[in-house]
DNA sequence: AAAAATAAGTGTCATTTTTACACTCATTAA
DNA sequence: TTAATGAGTGTAAAAATGACACTTATTTTT
């Protein structure tokens, strides 16, 4: 049994995350220079370590190169293809990210060289880090079609036409904001506060805050194939 | 930028496969007698050899224990806490396989002694794979709720009424029969055949066949919160 | 040969959900 | 005071869903 175990080789274990971050406008991916060639960026990444479990390193690897906490963050997928890596055989562990842009701090940006870049527009990137991120918008749509994933990257307190905004840009649509506004309200995943907005519009919107206890509670349930399975999301 | 990479700490690489079979009546997985313990399973299982990637390796594992290829394959999760394995740390990527219980060759179930579990009635298992197993119980009913993988479980002739029995067990409920076939055709990814189906009933229900092409090309698309994108699956 | 038994197959109606679409309101700036 | 701007809201038609029961084809029994 043992000498089963010796007989294997062992590899290199990395963590990589795209981190999505919205800024009002756009959706964009945090993105670092790696030395080697000039224009290539990389993924924030960073290695396995013996004390720790994967979901931890990806967290660890997330704060020292952000300084974020209490982030939303999702295993993604496992890439291993022998020749990935051409330095020496490494299987990557992605994960992804939901970061509010304005919660990021900019000093510890500057120090490692990390900026945002629009989906739309990014940079040649390293090894397969550009399937990665692929696959993390892929996942990103996917899911937030049905889960409410989507508060995660706005700050606490939000209006209905940011969140509007940041759908449309997920799907690189315009949402109707008369049937935009009522999916979002039927969830009851929102509770809207006595406080408007200023500065952006003359009227002002009005801003809503998740109810955290409802969405930290759903964040498990399935879909509509299962009758009289409760459907929560939208 | 090589020292770093030498200076990093190298671990097993395992694959792990949960593969379900229905046979007709329920919802199975196929597990193997571990040495060690005496009551004790494991998922089908393997080491990552340098010359070949995760999913050929799963695919590879799955061959050589159950003589099975052009199976439905899909990557799960990666499961790597430091002491899941008490012998030596080991990453374990997991895969579910969706297989027809009939097209299993038993002569290689006897060799590893492997047998089919109810999904209801499992023994205890060796290190996560419990947590595995839920894992791809959970992702299955998710994922067969909007995509149309229940197929797989089936030979490549079946009728409603079968599909039907297979959905009643991935849900553990009983659907309507006239709405279940309602919903089955709407997709218009099946095509009936002249043939019916002997023995099972009096009358006889028609065989169905998947119409591959269709099936293929939706193996990507989404659901219905983009407006205007076509929802295909259920 | 007729009758009984069995599972297959199918239709309707009420309810809910979805989509398309346009005007009024609140506030600020001119 | 008026004009301008984005916020906010309602309705009606169409589609999807869910609940529900009878007829049909075939085999087995009598």
């Amino acid at each position: 049994m043992i000498e089963q175990y010796q007989a294997q080789k062992p590899y290199l274990v990395a963590l990589d995350s795209i981190i999505f971050g919205f800024d009002g406008e756009q959706l964009n991916v945090l993105l670092v220079k790696r030395g080697i060639e000039e224009d290539t960026w990389s993924l924030m990444g960073g290695w396995l370590r013996p004390d720790e479990g994967l979901a931890g390193a990806a967290e660890r690897i997330l704060f020292e190169l952000t300084g974020l906490t209490n982030v939303y963050l999702e295993q993604l997928h496992t890439f291993g293809e022998p020749d990935r890596d051409p330095v020496t055989r490494t299987v990557s562990v992605a994960y992804f990210a939901l970061v509010n842009v304005a919660d990021f701090d900019s000093k510890i940006s500057e120090t490692y060289q990390a900026r945002w870049f629009s989906l739309y527009d990014l940079p040649p990137l390293l090894f397969d880090h550009g399937e990665m991120v692929d696959l993390a918008i892929r996942q990103l749509r996917y899911k937030a079609a049905q889960h409410p994933i989507g508060f995660e990257l706005l700050p606490e307190k939000f209006t209905i036409p940011q969140l509007k905004k940041l759908y449309d840009a997920i799907y690189d649509t315009d949402f109707d904001k008369r049937n935009f506004s009522r999916k979002i309200l039927s969830t009851n995943l929102l509770i809207k506060l006595e406080e408007k907005q200023k500065g952006v519009s003359r009227r002002g919107a009005y801003f809503y805050q998740v109810d955290l206890p409802k969405y930290q509670q759903l964040t498990k349930s399935f879909l509509n194939f299962v009758p009289h399975s409760e459907t929560i999301f939208w």
